[in-house]
DNA sequence: AAGCTTGTCAGGCATATGCCTGACAAGAGT
DNA sequence: ACTCTTGTCAGGCATATGCCTGACAAGCTT
């Protein structure tokens, strides 16, 4: 904690300015996408203390997320996952195509494996975890904004493990999903058009791969990974 | 904006400095609860436009924030609920106990509706979602410095709802939150010294209570409704 | 005192799970 | 050609769920 506590605020005396200088010179034009406006001020105060960083708009869903992009033609974008309406996710996806030009680097709280492995599917270059430091974070920017593919060294441990999912075939996934969703094997065998046999046999399979076994654990195993959306008891989807 | 920085940047403008203002004129003295420094900083930085408003410390999981409010004795505790080790309600109930002068306004992501509830039940005297404006959140803290209990507006239509968790019985949320983390009914009965069947009564009042019902179900609900914790994927984790 | 809820327990019954054994065809990789 | 994985399907079997019917004691409300 660098903050000294009754201290009359030690207005932190921004000691990375320097070290972040670009090298060449030119800033680095930031959108900000997060839902939560505390969030965006800590990141506009962070960065604020990084003279290449410049902070250029700001968006609160994924939206306005891709609007403001193609707008302000950023350099890179710090994208959040969890967001109204469409998630980070999406919107990495629709910005990159509509503008392969632009970097994004996730940052969220979400660390799951699986999480890390979609987040690059989806086209980000990058992706921390909220904890990390404002200097982390900004070194993260730099490091993505000159073509590094950077994620939070939070991430190490989660990205030395084999990624399980990985490990599933798409159509396992597809019924890890339903399963998590509570739909029960009939339902699922139903919908798919197949014997409840065969679901049977995926979710043993399942079980086996993710050494889980129980449908409560496969619902926890599937909130952890990203592979369904988190139970989002917000007031607006309430 | 606190940190300065070499940028222009168009340093906001810091408009509701004034309106803010305490009547008594005294400065209330803060705590922020966060493990986000990003967060902190935000708050920080979106609490420093009003005058009246001091952040006198940080805390970046439950443990520190007792430890530093016994040291700092704030006015009032901005707490985070997912926080490492011992989580924000819990140090919530510690720290009202230690210092029942000290109000908490907790401030999260979390919406759900057993939520409100279980943050009144350990003491705390605000709840506000993450996603309320920097005004609304200094409003917020100064009326519970008032003495008032304040709720996110964005809660209302949560709280106008029948808080169906109220309807559980303490031995039925506890069996829930087993159920919830992936306990079988016998396992819970041996763990609770009863019978299988007691459990399995209980389950089916459950059930049918919340309208649930399967325990992913069940599951789900916890999860929406905060009395599990959300599954943490977080690298700590892991 | 009568009624209510809670927590405890039990039985039955249909269905679903979890775990095992198979099987077969299609495709990919070697 | 051979192996491997995947997706499909089936049977059996022990256990667990989900849904119903009870029951009884303790405590609280009225």
């Amino acid at each position: 904690m660098s903050r000294s506590a009754k201290a009359p605020r030690p207005q932190r005396p921004a000691k990375s300015a320097r070290t972040t200088r670009a090298a060449n010179g030119r800033r680095i034009r930031l959108l900000l996408v997060d839902d939560h406006p505390v969030v965006r001020e800590g990141l506009r105060s962070c960065l604020a203390a990084h003279a290449n960083l410049h902070v250029v708009g700001e968006a609160a869903s994924g939206e306005e997320a891709v609007v403001k992009a193609t707008r302000l033609k950023p350099d890179l974008v710090l994208m959040d996952i969890n967001l109204p309406g469409i998630n980070g996710l999406e919107a990495t996806r629709q910005l990159r195509q509509l503008m392969p030009a632009v970097k994004v680097l996730v940052l969220t709280v979400q660390g799951g494996r699986e999480y890390v492995s979609q987040v690059a599917r989806h086209g980000a270059q990058g992706y921390m975890l909220k904890d990390a430091s404002p200097d982390e974070l900004a070194r993260a920017i730099v490091a993505v904004h000159h073509g590094q593919a950077v994620f939070s060294h939070q991430l190490s441990e989660v990205l030395a493990l084999p990624d399980s999912t990985q490990l599933l075939t798409p159509r396992e996934r597809e019924v890890l999903t339903r399963i998590a969703q509570g739909e029960r094997g009939k339902d699922i065998a139903r919908c798919f058009g197949v014997s409840p046999s065969t679901i049977k046999t995926l979710r043993e399979r399942l079980m086996r791969k993710l050494g889980r076994h129980s449908i409560a654990a496969l619902t926890k195993y599937a909130l952890e990974q990203g592979l369904i959306a988190p139970p989002a008891a917000r007031s607006r989807s309430v």
